[in-house]
DNA sequence: ACGCGCTTGGCAACCGGTTGTCAGATGCAT
DNA sequence: ATGCATCTGACAACCGGTTGCCAAGCGCGT
């Protein structure tokens, strides 16, 4: 039996497993895939020497023939934005308990490689991951009808989505901030094609209209600790005492800029952000943050989507999932200056 | 021209173009890959056609008849630990910029994981970059021998191999301690089958000896942020004035654990880490820790990668490259508390 | 005018599966 | 014994390309 190893050491096909059972190459196939489809007999001796051959069925012939790759591409802006690590994560896990390989893309913040790569998924993956997208809702739109798409933090309607509610944790930090006497705020915006930027800032502004303060905009920034020294100055000189950052990465980099500045976080100015990533907690002073669970969003969207590849008989895809958000206080944040 | 649009919506084949142009598919075939082995003027058509088709190979078909999947797969053994941020960047543009596709995958710090992703990968890429593997020196050797693979901080004879030398910046980091005045020192060790923690251990150790110092080791622990905590509190207990630890992840839990327990960093205990990931330069206080250029590690891989599956004329090929590594001192070293 | 070699394109097999269709075998009722 | 439905397996087409081989067409030297 197992001396049949010696012969050709490239893996076995079907072909090989039908001719040593003696039966046809379909005969393998059904075997493996639809198993009610053959007699039991012959079907566990398929089976054996499947095994015995330690037999891998070739995915791309699997998919050429089938038309599904059993893949699902996933599209982040940057791949070494922490934010992405825990997301990553998530939809890894739960693809691959599915039995989906996850194609992971970098789009490099740019909607042209972000399109390209669209084009490029529809056929090498059965559905896409995107996050954070920078493409039009129109784009988006004609993207979703040519492949299953689900979206993380962008809101088209007509496109199936996971939305980390930042927007009403951003009350809830403005909150926090006006509790502690803080009447003077910046919203340290976020690039110009992110949405969620743009929804934050609304809802802040809204509400901070509501609580009459007053909250100015400053940026738009880059979302990289880099940016922060940046946005830090432009803090500074407009004299406010309590920053609101588009996400940590800015806010960290805030909080070195200041440091080096001699201006003391949170004595000086308090410095709010959003993600609650790697490393929030135990920078210096550990960031006050919106905190909401990442990783899950991952996993969620990758349920909608499996959900969308194969509709099952219960009918209720849902096609959009909030993902709750809630502020998490540490040292960054403290009484206004003038309240002391 | 443009009309023929409005027929199938379903992306264009190389026999769409063939039946356009009144050529075989084979001929468009070859226009595309081999552009030499066609008429200019035919190939200019099918070119034109194909452009205005929008024409998108088939990778899949693709990769079934000619072998070749176009794709790399990448082995890491957690994706969230930062220190492959930077390394899965590097594989990604280099891959990107020879027109290769990046698999990445997450073997969850398992050997079994790691062992069935390569059988995996053996059909669905053209070769494999694995880190820090955690596999036997036999089975990766094996696996060698079946799809080109260059390790990452594995050094296995037989194996290409791109090597951070970490363990020379070990010494560095030790004659910096010493410099300071410690003398009771302790390697907070990584996991057992970690040969890079090995690797480190042995060289710390040979130059411990050497200059006459005590160094001692301690663990092993699992590289995460939460086992600082247990590192930590058996750096305290032993006695030692200062520690190199495995990896910034655990450096940084220990940071948080030492001040929890009102142990002062630097004043009653020094802490180096190893890799200057990020949030090494911002957790408080900075970490001093030994540095290399991941990236370009990363970039080096693929590029003997690459001279594996494309060899040139000039067979140079090199099968092991070291990359620098230099300490960088921040704020986390000082003083022995001894010598003050 | 002839033979030669080179260029250029077509034919067909093949990669490794999937799937529609059909025929032989089997079992049961009539 | 005949008819009919059911089960089982084989055949072959197909997915979308690649590639070895062959032949027609061409220019050129003699």
């Amino acid at each position: 039996m197992a001396m049949k190893a010696a012969g050709t050491d490239r893996p076995a096909t079907i072909h090989d497993i039908a001719a040593i059972c003696g039966v046809a190459a379909s005969t393998v196939s059904r075997a493996l895939s639809t198993p009610e489809r053959v007699n039991i007999r012959t079907r566990a001796r398929i089976e054996a020497v499947a095994t015995e051959l330690n037999y891998i069925p070739n995915i791309q012939a699997k998919a050429l023939s089938s038309g599904r790759t059993g893949a699902v591409g996933v599209l982040v802006p940057d791949i070494t934005n922490p934010f992405y690590f825990d997301l990553i994560r998530g939809t890894q896990l739960q693809l691959k308990a599915a039995g989906y390989t996850q194609l992971l893309v970098d789009t490099e913040e740019s909607d042209e490689v972000e399109a390209s790569s669209m084009e490029q998924l529809r056929k090498g993956a059965d559905g896409i991951i995107v996050t954070a997208s920078r493409l039009s809702d129109e784009a988006l739109l004609s993207a979703a009808a040519k492949i299953p798409i689900v979206a993380i933090n962008r809101d088209v309607p007509g496109v199936p989505a996971v939305v980390i509610d930042t927007p009403s944790a951003t009350s809830q930090a403005l909150d926090h901030l006006i509790s502690l006497g803080h009447s003077r705020i910046a919203y340290v915006a976020g690039p110009v094609t992110s949405q969620s930027s743009t929804l934050r800032w609304d809802a802040l502004a809204a509400a901070a209209e509501e609580r009459g303060v007053d909250v100015r905009r400053l940026g738009p920034f880059a979302p990289k600790t880099q940016s922060g020294a940046a946005a830090a100055d432009a803090a500074v000189h407009s004299g406010v005492t309590a920053c609101i950052a588009f996400n940590d990465l800015i806010a960290i980099g805030m909080l070195q800029r200041l440091r080096e500045r001699g201006i003391r976080v949170p004595e000086d100015m308090s410095v709010v952000g959003c993600d609650d990533i790697f490393g929030a907690d135990f920078c210096n002073p550990p960031l006050t943050t919106m905190a909401s669970p990442i990783e899950q969003a991952g996993r969620v969207a990758v349920s909608m989507l499996l959900a969308q590849l194969n509709p099952r008989g219960g009918g209720g895809t849902r096609n959009r999932s909030l993902m709750p958000t809630h502020l998490t206080v540490r040292g960054s944040t403290g009484m206004a200056p003038r309240a002391c």
